[in-house]
DNA sequence: TTCGGTTCTTAACATACATCAATGTAGGGT
DNA sequence: ACCCTACATTGATGTATGTTAAGAACCGAA
């Protein structure tokens, strides 16, 4: 089935049998992508939360002298929205992006709500994706306060290991706010200290 | 009374009224801080979400190098929470300390739970709370990725014009991730383009 | 009031990283 | 198989920011 890894992320996370879901999910879209076509952009309303059955999506922002700024990977089994745009009813300020062919399940903006009320414990699993995400940027600022170019890149390499081999490095530096020619030396340094890779 | 501003802010948001909320309240403590005193250190597991009733807070880690990282100021009717210590139960990666001798109401991590019982509505604005929590990261992550140190000043005076006038530079320049000497020089600058403050 | 520490400023110097430019390389489309 | 475009690498050079160090201004404590 063409939605099974959401299938599997939500029985996993709450406890509720695989058909059931699979009833619920039976409103949301599956929507094929082919490499660097566009899910949202810039200025957009942000309608819908992502969920990566197969391939990998980018979200990123350019800023006023024209550089990207990647924002997230989000390869199978990620979600990705904007939500300050779904929350707050505004314009987007970010691009997300196919990478490679992708699969996607378009979830609308009140179908957690519904899932809210159909499955209770559906507002504690929410609860934990934020959560979740809020470490994640807290560490990612973290980084950004105190790491090298170089720690950057071996913090990044240790986290997605798969995902350097599968985007070009420019994309890769504009995720650590480095520029790609920085990123080369970088991995020279690193392989001239016999690091693999 | 003592936790007047934090009944406001969650009357405001709840509209629940105030009898009522300060009656939730009861179980919470308040605590009178003096300058410099600690909520949380690095290693401590996070008990509390702190409401800052007067004064200021911040809040800091310190790198393998020993320097020093402002991830938040928090002035009055702010939050401030280690949330990935208190909902993963980790030790805290940071420190929360009195910027000037302040009041703060000590919030259990269990109490949003229990409001959450009493108040249905509270789960919605709770909600609301880490939706904000994630767009300020957001931006913030933007901000190192794509600003120079003179337009992080620029928009953290913006953003925060009385912060800057309540805490030393020096910690000013470990929230926007250079050193004091370079904001020294940003001020100098921008003092040369006739900029006031 | 004086003392001692913290903070702020300034300057000279160092360095990580950016920029610019040229060349090389690889993958996709026709 | 070819070309085209995007990407990667490299070197020369520039610049923003860090580092070190010193003195001045400030402030709280004795």
């Amino acid at each position: 089935m063409e939605k099974q890894n959401l299938i599997n992320f939500l029985s996993k996370n709450l406890d509720f049998n695989e058909d059931k879901i699979s009833l619920l999910l039976e409103d949301c879209q599956v929507k094929n992508l082919k490499k660097h076509e566009f899910l949202l952009q810039e200025s957009e309303f942000c309608q819908f939360t992502f969920f990566v059955e197969k391939g990998l999506l980018r979200q990123y922002s350019i800023d006023e002298k024209g550089k990207e700024h990647t924002i997230l990977f989000a390869p199978e089994n990620w979600l990705v929205s904007d939500r300050e745009s779904v929350y707050f009813n505004q314009p987007s300020s970010y691009f997300i992006q196919a990478q490679e062919e992708s699969d996607v399940v378009m979830i609308g903006n009140n179908f957690f709500e519904i899932l809210s009320e159909k499955i209770p414990e559906f507002t504690s699993f929410n609860n934990k994706l934020l959560h979740n995400h809020i470490r994640h940027l807290q560490n990612r600022i973290n980084m950004l306060l105190s790491a090298s170019a170089e720690d950057r890149y071996l913090q990044f390499i240790e986290m997605y290991p798969d995902i350097l081999l599968r985007v070009p490095q420019i994309m890769v530096a504009s995720y650590l706010g480095i520029t790609p020619e920085s990123l080369s030396r970088v991995r020279k340094e690193l392989a001239k200290k016999n690091f693999k890779n």
